[in-house]
DNA sequence: ACGTAAGCGAGACGGTACGTCGCGTCTTACC
DNA sequence: GGTAAGACGCGACGTACCGTCTCGCTTACGT
């Protein structure tokens, strides 16, 4: 398990890959909470007692499979563009990239803390763009308050995407960046600043 | 063996009582995912076979408690008081009298499904309330598709409810419908109606 | 349930008959074993709480249901016609008049215990009968112990008369008491007597 | 998978082993009928579940158990001796080193059906025996049919078999082959020839 | 290139929960 | 008072998955 230079045996990446793949697949027919670890490994033709040497139960795999994701994602798009109306749509570009991994992490596929779980990373992302785009945020009592201001946004956000990926004809990037921005720009300047 | 036509047998409403009076419990404690009907009769003492006269399983259990709660619902507040700012109250006083309930079917300790259940119902809800509101909503191409917006919005409400329902020191319904009022309005302005 | 000058309710006489002939019935059908009390119930068209109003369990039914044809037997044959050749021909008449009642108790349909209590109660008649025959008998160390003789003899007469009822085309009482009689006046003679 | 063809894991020997034993010790203690899986999984000290990875049920066990006894009786014994005293001796013998399985199996505490399954095996094998010895038997009308007469033999000779058995002191195998011999010839001669 | 340590397939095993079924007891209403 | 209807506690059933564990085979790696 430990890697050596970054090389790892060639059986045990065959092996990790063919689980994540066959995970995906049967999550998106089954939903993830009515599948079991041999469900995975049927799928992935491989022996059931191997996936309990790579993987403590579906849970992990799933997880394990998230942060690899996500690795990539840092990667190639860094902290959302750093605030860039382009580093949104590279982000959008990204997600493209793996349509079914996004729709069972998204939606009501997944199990509830699993897609609880990357929406609370995608949110801290999400924010992180409306924190630099509006960074005189104030607290006023009479204004909700900021942290319900920021899950309510952020379950906005998941939600939007969700529906992005769900469309059976998706609009460009461009396109949803567009109105992703509009609709957050409006609640962004009706919530974040003080009340004119 | 109907007594007077609709009053159940006293032996069978307690049995049923005290097993969706468990199932919150327990949901609470462990989620509703890992919970199983052994750990559900155990709590309620009943007997599982018991459990099994009057439930399916504990999904169907889930199902059948958020229905009587939402008759009770739709008897005292109606249609979520026809879009009146009261009416909102209303609801959410309502909600606030079966905290742990809403609490398990809102967060994310329920199971993805039915917690989606319950979104929708609450959006079909939310969304009337919004309609009625701003019933002018007209669609543009360059704006967000109408869909899009309701998902995005209703998906916000459910998240903010969640939020209020795990505050520690919970603020009043009247406070909370104020900052719901607030967040919405604004969202609403700047997205049903076209582009000033 | 107590009889006032044996007289008894006509719906407790009417359940017991309906009961009784269900048993029979069932029995044939998948035998004594595999039978439940809801399938006697079932068949007699009866609730299945009044059946534990009138027995046991389903032994226990079997139980009374043989001792009242036990009783009509003894009233009708007596002491198995005293040794005499006509009193076995009535007995299989006797017998016969009842073929599926018999043909559970002695087949394989049976529970082993029931048959083998059906068995015994049959060994003593069909025993007493030899013993009238030949009352000489003795016992010598080099032949075979009188009980062994006494089990044998008896359980190969059980053996016959089962035979004698899944025939499909049974012979007559007389015929087969005539072979009866060959049998196991062979037998007796043989074992019964000191050797010569 | 196979380890020099035929030998099977030593686990599942083991297991299989104990199973058989522990629902011998139960069927004696308890009867066949009345004994539960559980029962003889506590008894061997075996999960109930690594039961039905081996049988089907208790009666699938007993079926196998019976199969692999046979086994050795054939490989041992071979067809009953070729009808020599001697061979039936062997057979006794044999017989007395499973002296638990054999009661089981003859008794009353044996299910109906098995002991039936049993008693037709056997019936085949002293059978044999007879009509090694008595080859010319013919057919007379005036005679009980030669399947009665099978049929009450072999029924004989169970009943035979397990009054031996249940002896607190069991005669020797030459002893009780002799008195066998003596009730059985007697039978034999006088009624599988034709009346002298 | 090749010997060897690893990864792997096969599957036994002890657990635990499942949903079903039958049991025997009971309560209540009807007749 | 007998019966129908049926709730209930109890406990066995046979199935499914879980996670752990051996045990040989095979295969990619490192020298």
């Amino acid at each position: 398990m430990q890697k050596l230079d970054g090389v790892e045996d060639l059986r045990v990446r065959r092996t990790r890959k063919l689980l994540q793949q066959a995970l995906i697949e049967v999550t998106v027919e089954k939903g993830f909470a009515a599948l079991t670890v041999r469900d995975i490994t049927r799928r992935a033709m491989v022996n059931r007692s191997t996936f309990y040497r790579h993987y403590l139960d579906k849970y992990d795999l799933l997880e394990q499979h998230i942060n690899e994701i996500y690795e990539v994602l840092e990667e190639e798009v860094g902290i959302i563009g750093e605030g860039r109306h382009e580093g949104l749509i590279e982000l959008l570009k990204q997600i493209q990239q793996f349509p079914d991994f996004y729709r069972v992490v998204l939606s009501a596929k997944a199990d509830a803390f699993l897609s609880q779980r990357f929406r609370q990373q995608t949110q801290q992302r999400v924010l992180a763009y409306f924190q630099q785009t509006f960074p005189e945020a104030v607290s006023d009592p009479d204004r909700p308050p900021l942290d319900l201001k920021f899950t309510t946004v952020a379950s906005a956000g998941c939600s939007a995407l969700a529906w992005w990926l769900e469309q059976e004809q998706p609009s460009t990037p461009e396109q949803f960046a567009h109105w992703l921005q509009q609709l957050f720009y409006d609640i962004a300047v009706s919530t974040l600043k003080p009340k004119t």
